[in-house]
RNA sequence: GUCCCCAUCGUCUAGAGGCCUAGGACACCGCCCUUUCACGGCGGCGACACGGGUUCGAAUCCCGUUGGGGACGCCA
């Protein structure tokens, strides 16, 4: 039998870094079986649940690069893939297990039922429902629904043990008495998550459901509705939860990391960097390796890796898986991922970082900022750093908006000579190349008795404004002759002036 | 409160009885490269929660304790 899984967010939020890590293990599984990708929106709570949300999940996924077989926006043999156009399946299955005995109307008030679940937990029993309903007889049920009292529909919870054996976790008994009997469908007709989800994985033949550990308790009540209906249940594989600083579940809160994967986007992070970290949460490939493509990941998924234990979200290691993708790209992959962010396939609005990029890079030539980019990779760390990075290339600088730092290396004592003499050797120059640059510096260097330090930081704060960037004979040679001399001479007078007089 | 799950460096993790003097990565620190900084390379710091068993031998198996988390809803 083919392998069919399903990633079902419900839409009343964005996507949560968890929830794409567990569509990402999904999608690897799928892939690697050469099955099906279901997705599946959960919008049975009608006042959370938004289209706006939908869409936003959706243009998620999309960007992360999890495309789905089948889903509201493509059909499929399976659909409706929105709950809330199945409801006639609930209703019918529902109306099925009552006619078998299986489940009751329940006809007590929300307020009767917070009421009982609170002298329950005081009392300290497990805040079940007492299950009074199941016990009315028809004459009970009609002289009720002659009354016109609203009527649920609960499933009666049978007295026996119910066993798992889950892909992660192994065996796990869940013993009788665990659960009261829930509900199935609301008052509003509305279908409950568990009841929805097992009918639907069983119609949607679902082989293998892969999700959060907060679901493990939700599975016994699932078994007990594939049971009710005759269905063989899908095998389970319940992945540890992705957890805060305090290793309480991850959510979003101040002074944490950010949970929506759009955050991660604006912010300039790669897809393929943030699903590589995702992946290795809680997921160990079986050797040492630290980074994984999406298709050295295909190779090596298997659900018996992922771990049990909870992990928390690391933002350093994040920037750093981040980083190194950034920096092992080659100029025009660079300036590809750009333009993805800024220019969305989507129609995602682009980020705050696009403003500043669109206008320093509006007259230069594509092959020239490939090289540009190449030069400064190794300073990002993501996308948002870029126009930070390209300012002082392709716009003018004017010391006195130098960074601290750079005004510093220049109101040092010898900077001007130094600024000055590099100037000079640079207009002498007779070839404007990287290596010829650098041993103008190293002559200028010589000559005035200076070297280290004294003599790189004060031209590197001249040509940049910064006091730390890429190789500075590369940085010279792509700002060219005639700018690198007009900044130099610049620093040098400013140099001058403010010798001594910046702390 | 009840049930379920989990427990190795600060963090992510390897480890399925001897290969463990516990390996890798992030972070941190140091050194090297570069006559500067960054990038990069090399190295250092740093952990088996505790107590009992089982065994010739336990991070690994069993029991308990403690700790943490999750679930117990007409949310998903």
């Amino acid at each position: 039998m083919s392998v069919r899984v399903r990633f079902a967010p419900s839409p009343t939020g964005w996507l949560h870094v968890g929830g794409a890590r567990t569509a990402y293990f999904n999608w690897l599984f799928a892939r690697q079986n050469g099955g099906q990708f279901v997705l599946r929106i959960e919008d049975t709570d009608v006042v959370r649940s938004t289209a706006a949300s939908e869409a936003g999940v959706l243009a998620d996924l999309a960007w992360l690069g999890l495309d789905w077989d089948e889903g509201p926006d493509r059909g499929g043999e399976f659909g409706p893939y929105r709950q809330s156009e199945r409801l006639s399946l609930y209703r019918e299955r529902a109306d099925h297990l009552t006619e078998r005995g299986l489940a009751y109307p329940c006809f007590c008030t929300d307020e009767e039922l917070e009421a009982r679940r609170a002298a329950a937990l005081a009392a300290g029993h497990p805040p079940h429902y007492d299950g009074r309903c199941r016990e009315l007889s028809v004459a009970e049920r009609a002289a009720r629904v002659a009354e016109g009292r609203p009527a649920s529909v609960r499933f009666a919870v049978a007295a026996r043990d119910w066993d798992l054996d889950d892909r992660v976790r192994g065996h796990v008994r869940f013993p009788a008495g665990m659960v009261g009997d829930f509900v199935l469908l609301r008052s509003n007709g509305l279908p409950t998550y568990n009841f929805a989800c097992a009918v639907d994985d069983a119609a949607m033949r679902i082989t293998h459901v892969i999700r959060a550990e907060e679901h493990l308790a939700n599975t016994p009540r699932q078994l007990m509705i594939y049971d009710a209906l005759d269905t063989t249940p899908p095998q389970f594989a319940h992945a540890a939860l992705i957890l805060n600083r305090d290793r309480t579940k991850m959510s979003k809160r101040d002074g944490e990391a950010a949970v929506a994967v759009g955050d991660y986007r604006r912010e300039g992070y790669l897809p393929q960097a943030l699903l590589s970290y995702l992946a290795l949460l809680g997921f160990h490939p079986g050797d040492d390796r630290e980074i994984l493509s999406r298709a050295e990941l295909l190779e090596a998924f298997t659900l018996d890796r992922i771990g049990s234990s909870g992990s928390v979200f690391d933002p350093d290691k994040l920037r750093w898986m981040n980083a190194h993708y950034l920096h092992h790209a080659s100029g025009s992959e660079l300036r590809s991922w750009i333009e993805r962010e800024i220019d969305a396939p989507d129609g995602t609005p682009p980020p705050v970082w696009a403003q500043g990029y669109r206008r320093l890079t509006s007259g230069v030539a594509p092959d020239s900022l490939d090289r540009v980019l190449e030069i400064v990779r190794g300073n990002l760390t993501t996308l948002a750093d870029v126009p930070n990075e390209l300012g002082y290339l392709l716009d003018p600088i004017d010391p006195a908006t130098f960074e601290p730092d750079a005004q510093l290396a220049l109101a040092t004592a010898g900077a001007a000579e130094v600024c000055d003499a590099f100037a000079r050797a640079l207009g002498a120059l007779a070839e404007w190349r990287a290596d010829a640059i650098k041993s103008a510096l190293q002559q200028v260097g010589v000559a005035l008795g200076v070297k280290g330090k004294a003599l790189f930081q004060p031209v590197r704060a001249a040509l940049t404004g910064r006091t730390h960037g890429p190789e500075l004979p590369v940085l010279a040679e792509f700002i060219d002759r005639d700018r690198c001399v007009e900044r130099l001479k610049t620093a040098a007078a400013w140099s001058q002036k403010n010798t001594g007089s910046v702390q």
